[in-house]
DNA sequence: GGATTATGTGCAGATTGTGGACTTAATGGT
DNA sequence: ACCATTAAGTCCACAATCTGCACATAATCC
């Protein structure tokens, strides 16, 4: 039906942009000789391509390469983070929360606005978040930055733009991106994959990305699991393949591989807070028994304790009660993650959301039960972290996804 | 480090024989006007990829289209599968398999040899594996078929051409592919991507493909249940997505997400058969306690009969020992299959290997906790259905995966 | 200060796709 | 029976892009 499309030499020409961008993202400050040899295009080439990235202010030289060596010192080429940046947004139970990000992946202009969002009309959520979208754009313009795109983090399953499901907002099959509307220019100043027969640089697009959830246009909406994940990724650790669990108030997961997020069929992947830890536990919310969200989630762990720092303060006084709830959500993390290891097989686990302040007390139980479990089956179980970053992770996430699509087609999203 | 490579004029052309071959495959006969139309490429420049395709004998033409409409007749063109095959291989517990599959998904020739592999040497086994994979090339070319690779099934984890471990065959860490060492020819007539600097074709490659697990050359291996999930994919029912159950001597599945295997970050994702059932469950061989092996384990189900027909007999004659076992296991089943469903959201799941023949006593107790369990999370729960194919699926995927690399790229494949 | 060495650019040439003209081969109306 | 109409497939000049080599440039080395 939408049958592939052949390729043709603007196609090459971007698709050899990409990797001179990639090249010089990935490898640091690089001269066009360096970059010249590391992708096998001439040099010729390789100066041209830079020229025009440098006219389009992603990139900027970086003054000659005095390195001692004899011979013509050459210009480095560096990645330049003040002429395009991408928007990142979240709506969550209970706040909302904005971001600038740039190309280098600097973090240019943050904004969080609490909110009690729980079972509130999408309409007036969407506006709040607009208005406070439209300022954080106002003020990237302002800096002189042109926003290439945005993404939005929601706590539920997005389906091509359409917001599945939020139990705690109360939402069902709502379009958030068409609702939000955010006043952001067309990918190209000439919109070039709206033209009709004029979209071929589209089959080079997707070499390394999963396209999945990428609506047409420069505006897209995923779980706040998956993007939280990516956030994890470019803006943490660096660790390029891990699962990311979410620990809000449900249970989330988003696993990445190789550097790009794994969504299942319908993008419902990483459900980790209903897999079964004990079949006959008690009934939880979902209409299961014994899920782990039952065990580990928020509720569980809080009791009859007000809030997660109180709870810490707590754990820290050695509280009986609130230890014996944290021991008992490790053990169930624990089964959860030996499921989700057999089935996924991620590299490593990252625990985010709520699991990171109580880290110290859920790590012990949680490795047990999974070093245990998992036996014979690996050399050595998946290393057990904690999230590097905090709660922007999903902001963050939005903000990095829409820069990377910035990099797989410069030539798209900057209009060359 | 491997720093992607820039692309030529050679790999445009690369890509546009794929999309033109794979257009033709997808669409069925088409004429060369139909194709520019598909392909976005003009008459032209498909007249002269199509030539190339009918001189390489992939694509043959169909005589010409009386369509009843006006104006000159085209002459439709279709994919030819008698020059160009693939071998499909594998080793299990009990017998070894070889099949040659020709270009449209015909098989061409199949052939099985019963053998006790449990704990012999790998060298006899891939040696007697040579001489009927030899016989089987032999035949082939007697048939005027090139074979352009092959790829082998294993009983266990394969991580860049490594068989890591396969219990039952009481291996581990060996090089399967190496140790086979089949007679084949070189990727292309003059191995194209081995030369130094030339390999600019692989920038495209990659296209819609998982590359993971694709070791150089054109003979590779992989885990059983990855293939055989891919044998369902192209010999199967006709679904693009899904979870394939592999019942053997252990349970391993293969997830089909939108035409190609998820295989995780080291390639064990898919170890259905240690996933949590019952926390304190009977010890499992793992390490681990009550794993769905346990219960759904071809031990368990046969308990002390002998054989699976013959369990098919005692259900079928009402024998309660049996009925239990069945519904042990099924219900064992739906409780590791809700953890995986919420895991890698399968579009559906198909139950191959020994829970093929039992599917009509494991279906129900299988589907009931499923749905009992998933509840609100889902619309509905995924179908559950039986494998299309039967013991075949194995090597059947094995050949359709190298089949599919040739549409991949074909240039590169066939020395174009 | 000249030899050496490496960078970055200019120019001719190669490869491949485009676009429109042209040939070919059917249908259909008169 | 004949010619207009329509669509398929091919031919040819042209355009886009990358390559390879020559060359100017700018350092270090002796």
């Amino acid at each position: 039906m939408a049958s592939s499309r052949g390729v043709r030499h603007d196609s090459m020409r971007a698709r050899n942009l990409a990797v001179v961008l990639g090249e010089i993202r990935d490898a640091g400050p690089l001269t066009r000789a360096a970059l010249a040899e590391r992708t096998g295009l001439t040099k010729t080439t390789v100066s041209k391509l830079v020229s025009d990235l440098l006219d389009a202010g992603v990139v900027a030289e970086n003054g000659a390469v005095r390195d001692g060596e004899r011979g013509r010192p050459g210009v480095a080429v560096r990645l330049s983070g003040h002429r395009v940046a991408t928007l990142g947004l979240e709506i969550n139970v209970d706040y909302l929360a904005v971001c600038v990000v740039d190309l280098t992946l600097s973090v240019r202009l943050r904004r969080t606005k609490a909110a009690g969002n729980r079972d509130s009309r999408p309409e007036r959520i969407l506006a709040e978040l607009r208005s406070l979208a439209e300022s954080a754009l106002m003020e990237a313009e302002a800096a002189g930055l042109r926003v290439a795109g945005a993404a939005l983090a929601v706590p539920g399953p997005v389906e091509h733009g359409l917001l599945r499901n939020a139990p705690h907002l109360g939402w069902r099959d709502v379009r958030v991106t068409d609702l939000l509307d955010l006043p952001l220019e067309a990918a190209g100043p000439e919109a070039r994959n709206f033209q009709a027969g004029n979209s071929e640089a589209a089959g080079f697009e997707a070499v390394g990305f999963e396209a999945v959830g990428f609506e047409a246009g420069n505006f897209e909406a995923d779980n706040e699991a998956n993007l939280a994940a990516l956030g994890e990724l470019w803006f943490g650790s660096g660790a390029r393949d891990f699962l990311y669990v979410s620990g809000e108030i449900g249970i989330g997961a988003g696993l990445v591989v190789d550097g790009s997020v794994f969504r299942g069929t319908y993008g419902l992947a990483g459900e980790l807070g209903h897999v079964v830890v004990a079949p006959d536990g008690p009934a939880c919310r979902c209409g299961g028994r014994g899920c782990l969200e039952v065990y580990a989630g928020q509720d569980a762990l809080l009791g009859e304790v007000g809030s997660i720092p109180e709870l810490v303060a707590r754990l820290e006084a050695g509280d009986p009660a609130a230890l014996g709830a944290c021991d008992t959500a490790g053990r169930a993390l624990g089964l959860a993650l030996t499921s989700a290891v057999h089935l996924l097989d991620p590299g490593m686990v990252v625990l985010g959301g709520v699991f990171a302040p109580l880290f110290p007390w859920l790590e012990g139980p949680a490795r047990e039960t999974l070093s245990a479990r998992l036996g014979q089956m690996r050399r050595t179980p998946p290393r057990l972290a904690v999230s590097a970053i905090g709660a922007d992770a999903a902001i963050l996430g939005a903000a990095g996804l829409v820069i990377q699509r910035v990099f797989a087609d410069p030539a798209r999203a900057l209009g060359l």
